[in-house]
DNA sequence: CTTAGGG
DNA sequence: CCCTAAG
């Protein structure tokens, strides 16, 4: 013992002492989910390949179905094929670019094949979905989906994401094209390297990941060779309308709330676990959208429940009152309820619509059932955002609120002239998908995977879009659907749809994401208090610390403070050069040493 | 829920 | 800061 003034009583064995934690209780545990990155796919996954099963009873395709892909894609509506057209040669040219996604989707006669998920990714540039067979027999019917999404991504960001694997996340993934797939690529797309190696090897890579889809703003950087030329490849294929000019206008910059902290880009570090959300977690941006929507969290008072639905929590409540950027999340699967702002925040609802070319060329009667998927529709995208905030601002809400849907959980619906297509079993005959007639009225939908979810807590306080009900919400997004036909999808019914009209980072819609909380350096005072505490009541009951010193802090969790003293301790033994950040002055890390040498001898005593 | 530690 | 096994 170095010295006993330390400027309080001395160090005592703790004098309150502490309840039992059985009388305490345990709350449940917490369960991951780790497949459920995949989930969203797997539903995708089953739909291909019914399809394909129905492809089946199908005649013999004419070659001619594959051979021209413009002559497919933008056969719809007038509206669809202007704007497909021009949104293909012309969308790089206004900064955008186009987000693709492929859906192969290759029909067998006679063979009964497993369809698997070949890729799906979605990362700044490219949502590539596609569906390949193992098989080398393909007797008919090639069924292909081409669904453009248009992004406004930043070109430079090509490829770049390619390293980010899905298939490693999970065994299911990974199958193989072969070579008549390969060979609708190449017919397609023009791209010989993809063709072969297609061929040769057999294997697609993933492209693509979450966190690209959020940080746009970074160089291409050696991630890219990880993967090898596959992938570049398949990229070059699907992006061969070049992007040549340089975007910014979906540039993520961070800042944290906190004055003392100023993040404004994170080109460096890349996370070391590539699942497609993993790097959410660790380099997602906060938007300030997210920051209104936890201000009127704290702000609500007794209007809302706590995050975590436990009223008798004071301190795990505390987190949720923190501004989380998107990170991965575990699949948890609370559903805390989101809120709106109440405040004098002006909302803006944005109904995100889609729309679906499909078209069965006549001479491919019974044949192949051609489809060109412009883009799938997100059932609704509601943003809330500050007036004053600027356009850039909305820009990467709306990209933060995207990235929340495509990140996770999703289900692929199908309709047909407005109306859900529930039997999977069906064929795309006796759906009657592949006549002419109707291929007007065929369109996908994104919709959550989890049915369950149960309508958002906030749609009570949806005062912040006045005079607008639930149903009211999913009107808006109406007006902007693209095709007439497709307004019909807007209209339908879903549960899920509901969840999705709340996307200011309603963790319903997407459980796969948490959002980590800012940073927030301890202050001088902090320290200070933290040290007094701590030698008050000694290093092992910081749920007293916390309430002793922090009590009105509520973004310092009793965790908070069992780590800052670790680090303080870490930086009280260190020398005062390897110290990093604001330096703490000397005098409290000898408090800290002390403190820590007391308590850790009193804790020693205790236990031998 | 809290603690305690590793990441 | 996050995550989570243990208590």
């Amino acid at each position: 013992m170095r010295r006993l003034d330390y400027g309080f009583t001395g160090y005592q064995v703790p004098v309150v002492p502490r309840a039992s934690r059985s009388s305490r209780g345990r709350g449940q545990i917490r369960k991951k989910c780790e497949d459920n990155q995949i989930r969203g796919f797997g539903i995708l996954s089953s739909v291909a390949g019914n399809l394909s099963q129905g492809s089946e009873s199908l005649v013999p395709t004419n070659a001619a179905c594959v051979q021209d892909l413009h002559h497919i894609v933008y056969a719809n509506s007038n509206r669809e094929r202007d704007e497909g057209r021009s949104l293909k040669q012309d969308s790089c040219q206004r900064g955008t670019c186009d987000e693709k996604f492929f859906a192969f989707l290759p029909g067998l006669q006679g063979h009964h094949k497993s369809y698997k998920l070949n890729e799906f990714c979605h990362g700044q540039n490219n949502l590539i979905l596609e569906v390949g067979s193992a098989s080398g027999a393909y007797d008919q019917s090639e069924m292909i989906f081409f669904a453009e999404k248009l992004a406004t991504v930043n070109s430079r960001n090509n490829c770049v994401s390619s390293s980010n694997s899905v298939i490693g996340d999970s065994p299911c993934f990974g199958e193989f094209f072969e070579d008549k797939v390969g060979g609708v690529l190449e017919g397609k797309l023009g791209d010989k390297s993809y063709t072969s190696i297609s061929e040769k090897d057999g294997i697609i890579p993933i492209t693509g990941s979450s966190e690209d889809l959020i940080e746009l703003d970074r160089e291409p950087h050696a991630l890219v060779g990880s993967e090898s030329d596959v992938k570049l490849s398949l990229l070059d294929c699907i992006n061969h309308v070049p992007c040549p000019k340089h975007y910014d206008n979906v540039k993520v910059i961070t800042r944290d709330d906190d004055e003392n902290s100023v993040r404004c880009s994170q080109h460096s570090t890349i996370s070391k676990s590539y699942t497609p959300t993993a790097g959410i977690r660790e380099r997602t941006k906060k938007l300030s959208a997210s920051r209104n929507w936890r201000e009127a969290q704290k702000l609500k008072g007794g209007q809302m429940k706590p995050m975590y639905c436990n009223g008798t929590n004071r301190h795990m409540d505390e987190r949720s009152q923190n501004i989380y950027p998107f990170k991965k999340r575990k699949f948890f699967c609370q559903n805390p309820p989101c809120t709106s702002d109440g405040g004098d925040n002006r909302s803006i609802a944005i109904g995100a619509s889609s729309s679906i070319a499909g078209q069965v060329p006549p001479e491919s009667k019974g044949c192949n059932v051609k489809l060109s998927i412009k883009s799938f529709k997100v059932p609704e995208l509601f943003i809330e955002i500050p007036a004053t905030a600027t356009v850039g601002s909305l820009k990467r809400t709306v990209m933060e609120a995207v990235t929340a849907i495509l990140g996770d959980g999703l289900h692929v619906g199908i309709l047909l002239q407005g109306k859900k297509v529930k039997d999977d079993n069906k064929t795309l005959l006796q759906t009657g998908i592949s006549q002419d007639r109707k291929r007007h009225s065929l369109g996908f939908i994104l919709e959550p995977r989890h049915a369950q979810i149960t309508p958002p807590a906030c749609t009570e306080d949806q005062s912040w879009l006045p005079g607008c009900t639930p149903q009211d919400l999913s009107r808006h997004s109406a007006p902007l659907t693209l095709q007439p036909e497709t307004q019909a999808m807007v209209a339908v019914p879903s549960i899920g749809m509901e969840a999705l009209a709340v996307v200011p980072f309603c963790r319903k819609s997407n459980p796969e994401f948490v959002r980590r909380r800012i940073r927030r350096p301890f202050s001088a005072s902090e320290v200070e208090a933290l040290v007094q505490a701590v030698e008050k009541l000694g290093t092992g009951r910081w749920r007293d610390v916390k309430l002793c010193a922090f009590d009105s802090e509520k973004h310092r969790t009793y965790v908070d403070l069992k780590d800052k003293w670790k680090t303080l301790v870490h930086t009280a033994r260190i020398s005062p050069q390897q110290r990093r950040g604001e330096p703490v002055p000397q005098e409290l890390l000898d408090r800290v040493l002390a403190a820590h040498a007391y308590w850790s001898a009193a804790s020693d005593k205790a236990t031998g």
